[in-house]
DNA sequence: TTGAAAGCGCTAACAA
DNA sequence: TTGTTAGCGCTTTCAA
């Protein structure tokens, strides 16, 4: 390990200093390119590699980002995940998995690992900050920090999102246009902001088509499988159960199908059910599932492109946020309601 | 950016040298312990964090992992990338995401940061190593490397894997105890290893069940949706038709069952499918699939405890490969063949 | 176009 | 127990 080449050992055999060596391999134009020449060739042989802790100290930076999630296990993130990882590794970046679990002692270690260097930036998917004042120097609106998927408002930070209120009313309103008026929400871990425009979505849907919003129509669950299963044998636990489901995530709607499977409930026959995110398994789910599709990869690309400017130092701090289209898929999940 | 207190701060404050303060910083015992408290109050007033470039040059380590997988968008990782990257930050370092997609310009890439010091140690989930030659002077077996999932025949790296043949043969002797005789395999992408292994477990349940298997019972997929329902589709076209299907994993089964559908075939009343890796959706699935689980966070907490090992100095390169178990995860997409 | 030299911020050997 | 000092390997002034 210890008898990797260093600068050095190329300027000696080229006789040459390291400073020469070091423009040269930087292709900073400011050598012979005879001398160029030699100096990559003499690279090659060795086979060197600039140790990059000695170049990050010199130049403080580290070519790696940040890509912080509330969850590295949940697949959502996944398409995100190779959109920012294909963007960062063009530009020469790396990028390092932050998992927060909702810690907010996690949280504010990966916004410590941007003041130590760790990384240049990072891309925001938990729609936290840090609790203030724990950090009462960090001045967070002007830290290389791209907000994506979720809001953080009045943080002064640059987003990238889609409109979930606009998307989840279109939802809801493909149900109210096949005939449906009993149209239930199991909704995401409310008060996050997400899940609030999701809502606002369905009740704006349902406000619009002059629908009431029964009592116990709205329940609450976290995103997972299992609450959508709890959710849904909730609803049909009520003494009027609705015949059309809005879930803020494919998640919960798939958790929800399978508990209207063990009920007896056919779908969409019985039930129609729409999910938010569209999963690459649904499609291939029974039903096909009617959901929301989200460009993931493209608001992984746009969060990293973004990132970068701001990485090269221009300022984009106040621009409006970034809004990327949606769009419903329609597939077998949904249909009129029976009579 | 450039206000970063460091040590030397921290030292004229505290009227020590910057040697004291480090010493009191790492908690070397070496210090006095009023010196030190007041030291570390005073690195809390200040909000001190070590620049990690400038410790890294130091101390030639990065107390970071490279975690180097085909595509990042496969949803089998997840689980995996999460055992990894708790174990990993457990220990203090962080997870670098590697992508490689089967590119071996970018298999190399990764072992070369290896020797740069980007990293200090990798699991390799790729099953591959960088073409010999272009890194002469790379001693591979002698590299801080685990391998998971996948073999990597007499390389001399440490393995952590399940036993694909055994699981395999378990899975299609299921099949066979359920009184089916004519059975396809969807095997993986061959020749890579685990294909391999997972088909020679297929071979190896009929042959001791005496069965042949037919000509085209055994196609080839890559382990995607789409393949999975196109070989499906080969299978249905044949003559005699198989009565169950055994897929070298969970992705392609759905594939496969999504085809059966649409070709009218009931599940498992006409054909029954077993899968391979039991992704968390699969019990969620209708019908519900009978698979095999793997350990998958355990692979991942397996393996980076090795490479821990590993980084702290420990040979463990000759041990024999880790086994982790597998369980054969019976549910509703199998059934004993109608008549 | 090149070289000499400083220094990024830290740790660790050696002295005291 | 503490301080002095020498680098880790690189980039980048400043001078030639």
């Amino acid at each position: 390990m210890n008898d990797r080449p260093k600068i050095k050992d190329i300027a000696e055999r080229a006789g040459v200093s390291v400073a020469t060596v070091s423009r040269a391999l930087s292709d900073s134009g400011l050598v012979t390119a005879e001398t160029s020449q030699r100096i990559h060739a003499l690279a090659r042989e060795l086979n060197y590699r600039p140790n990059v802790s000695a170049r990050n100290l010199r130049t403080r930076k580290s070519m790696s980002v940040l890509l912080v999630v509330r969850d590295v296990g949940n697949p959502f993130y996944l398409d995100i995940l190779k959109g920012v990882e294909a963007t960062a590794r063009e530009a020469g970046y790396s990028v390092l998995m932050g998992n927060t679990e909702n810690d907010p002692d996690r949280e504010t270690e990966y916004f410590n690992m941007l003041r130590d260097g760790h990384a240049d930036g990072m891309i925001l998917m938990t729609g936290k900050l840090p609790p203030p004042g724990h950090d009462s120097g960090l001045d967070v609106a002007h830290l290389p920090v791209v907000v994506a998927l979720e809001m953080i408002e009045s943080s002064g930070l640059p987003h990238v999102q889609v409109d979930n209120i606009a998307a989840a009313k279109a939802a809801v309103e493909h149900l109210i246009s096949l005939g449906h008026r009993k149209i239930a929400h199991i909704a995401g871990p409310l008060p996050e902001v997400m899940a609030v425009h999701r809502r606002d979505g369905y009740r704006a849907a349902m406000q619009g088509a002059g629908l009431a919003i029964p009592e116990g129509y709205e329940v609450r669950g976290d995103y997972l499988l299992e609450t959508g299963q709890l959710c849904c044998s909730q609803l049909f636990a009520l003494s009027e159960p609705p015949t059309a489901l809005f879930a803020a995530n494919d998640e919960m709607a798939y958790g929800a199908i399978h508990e209207l499977r063990r009920l007896g409930r056919d779908i969409p026959g019985d039930v129609s059910v729409v999910g938010f995110d569209d999963l690459y398994l649904s499609k291939a789910f029974y039903p096909p599932l009617t959901t929301v599709t989200q460009p993931r990869a493209d608001i992984g690309r746009t969060a990293m492109s973004l990132l970068l400017r701001m990485l090269s130092g221009e300022a984009v701090g106040l621009a409006p946020p970034i809004v990327l289209p949606t769009a419903l898929s329609v597939r077998a999940s949904t249909a009129s309601p029976r009579q």
